[in-house]
DNA sequence: AGAAATGTTCGGCA
DNA sequence: GTGCCGAACATTTC
């Protein structure tokens, strides 16, 4: 679920629901998630505190805590995150309790998410290594960014150092509306198609973000609700391919994307 | 039963 | 140094 669509809609979430709000408890039960800080510090640190802003750096959201310092949550592969209210919810990991039984709780199921502690949002992100975010990127940073680059342009969308919060699903989906193969070499893309693609992926993104990133709400012209093995291209009718790359699996129709 | 699944990191190789 | 691959991480789902 979470690349940089869904965990802006996890960061809208968090701002309509849980800022200002006194923290009366914390709850971790999963601390194996737990990254670079143990559970007695983070409560130390969230207890008795408000979140007062939220910030979102590729597929990191971070949380400005009123006493100082930064909540960081970073959602692997089946992470989320849920306003709740008084209710339990299954695969709960660490929840922040608020007053009249109002809750913010991250749940992962696969496990293979982390949350971590940060007393600088800016130093984070460096140390993480982490480029600038996809939906900050000027149409020429995106074009320096490519320019020295080889390989595939699958990979460069997905290099987390190069441009931050684009993975698996959105990466074939922006190439798919592109037209453009996840094979296809960095270097083998002219002028023109370096525009078309980042104009692509800045509609890509921002699309899936106004339908909150839920496949069913997506327009039927994108890749993203026909991704499965056997299914027809939306656009020709074509059937699917699939392709490996470094164990993941793209999507793509070999007929509309050269 | 076995494989695959939206992420990151690390070691090895060209 | 760069890019690519597979493995590992942990768990659920098909």
């Amino acid at each position: 679920m979470p690349e940089l669509p869904d965990v802006e809609v996890f960061r809208h979430r968090l701002d309509a629901t849980s800022l200002s709000k006194v923290i009366r408890k914390v709850t971790v039960t999963c601390g194996r998630l737990l990254d670079g800080v143990s559970e007695r510090a983070l409560r130390a640190r969230l207890r008795g505190q408000r979140l007062i802003r939220s910030r979102r750096e590729g597929k990191y959201l971070l949380a400005a805590v009123s006493g100082g310092g930064w909540l960081v949550l970073h959602f692997g592969m089946s992470g989320d995150l849920l306003a709740i209210h008084g209710h339990d919810v299954s695969y709960r990991c660490f929840r922040l309790e608020f007053a009249n039984g109002a809750g913010l709780v991250y749940r992962s199921r696969r496990k293979l998410g982390h949350i971590s502690w940060a007393e600088d949002a800016d130093e984070f992100i460096r140390c993480h290594q982490l480029g600038p975010d996809a939906l900050a990127l000027t149409e020429m940073q995106f074009r320096k960014l490519l320019e020295g680059r080889r390989g595939q342009i699958k990979s460069a969308l997905m290099d987390q150092s190069l441009m931050a919060g684009i993975g698996n699903i959105y990466s074939d989906e922006i190439l798919f509306q592109a037209g453009v193969q996840p094979k296809r070499d960095v270097k083998d893309l002219n002028g023109r198609a370096v525009k078309k693609l980042f104009h692509t992926m800045r509609s890509v993104l921002k699309s899936a973000i106004r339908h909150e990133a839920n496949p069913e709400r997506l327009p039927n012209s994108f890749l993203l609700p026909h991704r499965e093995r056997g299914a027809s291209c939306p656009r020709c009718g074509v059937r699917l391919k699939t392709a490996k790359t470094a164990g993941r699996t793209s999507y793509f129709c070999p007929q509309d994307q050269k």
